[in-house]
DNA sequence: CGGGCATTGTGCAAAATCTCACATCAAGAA
DNA sequence: TTCTTGATGTGAGATTTTGCACAATGCCCG
């Protein structure tokens, strides 16, 4: 039986795809990866990566070996997620996993609460855009825009917010309506409804700004560059912004609380669900 | 994440029951396995073992873990099925699992054969009454007396074979029907065909030997001591043994061939199946 | 074409791990 | 009881593994 720690870094190795990847994902250098799947191969008496000038290419046999060992993975996600789960009592770190978004106007500025009410928890929050992999235990619980879909996942509806186009008062005033520019989210959003929505009504505007962050946009529209559609409760708070009304009215969007169901029973991880549901529902 | 060899020792020491045993298992001191359960302790921040006197008892919360780790060896297991199968042409190991009387009688004997024709293999064989299990890859191949039902595992049925009683000429000639002694199996062996058949013929009279091993029955028969149960293979070319007919006459065994699907197409395989195949086929 | 940039390869010293030997302890047999 | 057997605990030395620093290489981009 090979060794496992080997089965593990040469699975990373195989999706990571490059010896550092892999080393820097596992916490460990890259020779330490590099040596230990040099072990693996020795240990089966198979070639599994072709050692190419900049890259680690995997062998026929390599994937192969790769895909058998991914159950592997999987189960030691769930010891994981079994030893998450064993925690007793309100002590220990909780990472929740959200749309940046939500975790500055919303989670954010509510911890306090939390700390006060639970002292012993320690949270990790992940703003990013990139929806973590709760399988992956890339985080415990998770705030998504849409029903996820994954196995093993229960989510739960517990809000939803719209939007509205925003910008400055005086430019507002100053500007006629069909000179009005937009601002917009970069191509990788192109997908999210409010987008959608954004460039059917802006069809014969000018955009004038396009990025990736939704404070940058706020930001911008804050200054008279133009029109943003920015979540209400991110917009209205700002005396700096005015909603311009259309019609139609843009899309809303759906808040899920979503986590894996080998925590929803850990008090801990009860705890912090509980606490995000608060965040949504009072906002 | 905790560490995968960690878990490994500790899967096994769930199994086992003992460090000492976990040890042997694993080919390491138990200084070792003690040391790596401590380090998954530590890691995952929960007490698995109640330290007693004499022996390691798993707390609720290792059983848990224990139980939830299972499907990585599972997996492990693959991964090694998955190394034995990718192994190109007919040079290696392979294990086989049988009977021992099938082991000694039509097996071994045969080897030479084998030895011969595919110069490369090596042959592990394994003659023991415990049902090594595929699954767990404590054999390659394997021989059995009627269709296992594990999952996963491929069975073929290459034969059978009958069995009579057998005793010396000179005790058969000198020795009256109704004071004949007989040879049987120990208590073990209660459950198999050709025991019960002996049980319900012998209903009068004495047996007078038990024991587990069927070559001792065949020596204590062929010294007069009484009648034994033997196989045909066994009994018919010995020549200090003779057949005693009895009506009804004693069931008779189907061979099977077993071997994991995943191993099934593997050359090595393959090779030693087919030979397996002749030397039931043509005894 | 040349300069970053990220990747893999290598040798060495340090750190972690394992084996070994011995000690201790409990239970069961004589 | 005393002896034997098989279990766990512990410390020292040997072995293995790891991280680090640096070299070499190929790619991308200006």
């Amino acid at each position: 039986m090979p060794d496992w720690e080997d089965l593990r870094h040469f699975v990373v190795l195989a999706r990571e795809g490059t010896l550092s990847a892999a080393a820097r994902l596992l916490g460990v250098d890259h020779a330490t990866v590099a040596r230990r799947v040099a072990a693996l191969e020795s240990d089966t008496g198979l070639k599994l990566v072709d050692r190419r000038a900049r890259s680690y290419q995997l062998t026929d046999d390599g994937r192969r070996i790769a895909a058998t060992a991914m159950p592997m993975e999987e189960a030691a996600f769930a010891v994981g997620r079994a030893v998450q789960a064993a925690k007793p009592g309100l002590r220990g770190e909780v990472s929740i996993s959200s749309p940046p978004s939500l975790a500055n106007a919303l989670i954010a500025p509510q911890l306090f609460r939390l700390r006060r009410r639970h002292p012993g928890i320690q949270i990790k929050l992940i703003g990013e855009k990139r929806t973590a992999s709760l399988n992956r235990r890339e985080a415990d619980v998770a705030l998504r825009l849409s029903r996820p879909s994954e196995p093993g996942l229960i989510a739960r509806k517990i809000g939803s917010f719209g939007f509205s186009l925003y910008g400055a008062a005086a430019y507002l005033k100053q500007t006629p309506r069909h000179a009005l520019a937009f601002i917009a989210y970069d191509d990788s959003m192109d997908d999210a409804p409010q987008q959608k929505w954004l460039k059917a009504i802006a069809a014969g505007n000018e955009i004038v700004l396009r990025t990736s962050d939704l404070e940058n946009q706020a930001a911008a529209a804050r200054t008279g560059v133009g029109l943003a559609v920015l979540p209400h409760f991110l917009g209205d708070p700002d005396p700096q912004l005015t909603r311009y009304e259309t019609t139609p009215t843009p899309p809303s969007r759906e808040v899920w609380l979503v986590v894996h169901r080998d925590l929803r029973q850990a008090p801990l991880v009860r705890a912090v669900m509980e606490f995000l549901t608060d965040c949504i529902k009072a906002k």
